[in-house]
RNA sequence: GUGGGCGUAGCUCAGUUGGUUAGAGCGCCAGGUUGUGGCCCUGGAGGUCGUGGGUUCGAAGCCCAUCGCUCACCCCA
């Protein structure tokens, strides 16, 4: 019989168990982070209201107007949906719809962890069509050092990973004002260049002129490293919150490469844009990109309130965790592992398990049946197991199971009644994973 | 979306200009040790050569399509 096997989506993954360690390890470190920083966490639906990403992301976008999964939607309700391709508008929408942001003058502090999102895209290596990102919103403070905590944060889990190779780019897009100023020079600058220009660079002065800037083109280089640069149009106000925000994260160690040409793909910035590379990523370099969005809480309905936000890709962190070998998982604690000889022991196993179990200790024993002492013996052993506890006919007879301690090969005899509190002084409760750092 | 590379056992890969029963290492299972793992020795299971067509006396190798992975672009986390 052949049957047809059904893969998995394309562009998706599955997470085995071995590799889900390490999402536990990154989980867990943003968790830190998290909670280090004071930031409450967030967890908003997989798919929301198309209107919401077209309003918020801008229906220019390459990520709204051809990376969106449509949802069809059932029953007479007319409202279109899609699976959710970033994480702010949602995040901003969430605040709105359940008043985080009345009645307190305070910023509201936010974070997310492992939270799916969703592109259209033709896949690569650290590029998926499901994949997930942490990161923070910081609704309220328009303080120059919000942009620095949300940048300092972002950093702060890559350093407890132990994260190297990694570089922070940052620039300035300035207020709205400042970029129409800006936007009325660069406009004619690239239609006077408009000849020499790549096909793709064409068509982005007219439709996104800003993003001409970080073409990778060869022939556009010259262009683009001649081109008037926001920085020189940016007001006072701008100016003065961008040298702000760089003597902040200089003074905690964090260097930063002021690069005029990072634009993002993402309507609603303002000011302050961000992104982190690895040189561990090939093309897909972005490990994390961010920036304030003092306009978008106003444009979903909400009052005035500045914003600030970063999102990173854990697919992609654990990437380059893996190509700098940074992520080592510690040994596990004391395993315990009941080998049952004979269809008699396998009932005393199940519950002697039990016990154990209940005070925390870890056990296993074999699942299948009847197997000889060697297979048990060697699936302990590819388990880990610390201790194995021989349970047989004799064991059965006298109350006492052999407990054999895997390292050093030594057993000794230990009554079933005993073997918990005997057990208890082996174990011990170390974290489930280290962080190299060097 | 555009252009290039790849697809042979669970894994990493061999497979000579198309030529009989498609191989290795690791892993897995069993035996050597009638109730003792790791090391060693012996044996075994496991492959519609990604899938579907085509060319040919004959295809893992050639041609076409398709699926998947991958690299660069586009875009982005």
């Amino acid at each position: 019989m052949k049957v047809e096997r059904i893969q998995a989506p394309r562009g998706t993954k599955d997470v085995l168990p071995e590799e889900a360690k390490r999402w536990r390890a990154v989980e867990q470190a943003v968790d830190e982070v998290g909670e280090l920083f004071g930031f409450g966490e967030i967890r908003t639906p997989a798919f929301e209201s198309l209107r919401l990403f077209k309003r918020a992301v801008g229906e220019e976008t390459d990520i709204v107007s051809k990376e969106m999964y449509l949802l069809q939607s059932k029953g007479d309700s007319s409202e279109e949906f899609a699976l959710r391709p970033e994480l702010t508008a949602p995040v901003v929408r969430a605040a709105l719809e359940n008043s985080l942001l009345s009645g307190q003058s305070d910023c509201l502090r936010l974070y997310y962890n492992s939270q799916p999102n969703f592109r259209y895209e033709k896949p690569q290596l650290g590029r998926l069509r499901q994949h997930h990102q942490f990161g923070t919103e910081l609704l309220g403070p328009a303080d120059p050092f919000a942009d620095a905590e949300t940048i300092s944060f972002a950093i702060a889990v890559f350093r407890k990973l132990g994260l190297k190779n990694f570089r922070v780019r940052l620039n300035s897009l300035g207020s709205p004002e400042s970029r129409a100023a800006w936007k009325e020079v660069l406009v004619p600058y690239l239609r006077q260049h408009f000849d020499k220009l790549s096909k793709d660079s064409q068509r982005r002065t007219e439709t996104n002129p800003l993003r001409v800037l970080d073409s990778k083109a060869p022939e556009d280089q010259e262009i683009v490293r001649n081109a008037p640069i926001i920085l020189d149009y940016l007001s006072a106000d701008d100016k003065a919150h961008f040298t702000t925000l760089k003597s902040a994260l200089e003074s905690v160690g964090i260097e930063c490469n002021i690069d005029p040409l990072l634009v993002r793909g993402i309507d609603y910035y303002t000011r302050t844009v961000f992104e982190v590379t690895s040189s561990d990523l090939g093309s897909q370099d972005a490990l994390c990109g961010g920036g304030r969005y003092d306009n978008l809480v106003e444009q979903l309905g909400g009052p005035p309130t500045p914003a600030v936000g970063f999102g990173a890709g854990i697919e992609r962190l654990l990437i380059a965790l893996e190509k700098a070998e940074m992520l080592r998982l510690a040994e596990e604690q004391a395993l315990i592992y009941i080998v049952a000889l004979g269809p008699e022991a396998k009932p005393k196993a199940f519950e002697t398990a039990g016990l154990l179990r209940a005070a925390g200790l870890r056990t296993m024993y074999d699942l299948l049946s009847d197997r000889s002492m060697k297979a048990q013996m060697r699936e302990a052993n590819r388990e880990g197991a610390t201790h194995v506890y021989i349970i047989g006919e004799s064991e059965l007879q006298d109350g006492a199971g052999m407990l054999k301690n895997m390292q050093s090969g030594e057993q000794i005899k230990v009554a079933f009644e005993s073997l918990v509190s005997h057990m208890m002084g082996v174990g011990s409760s170390e974290p489930n994973y280290i962080i190299h750092h060097s």
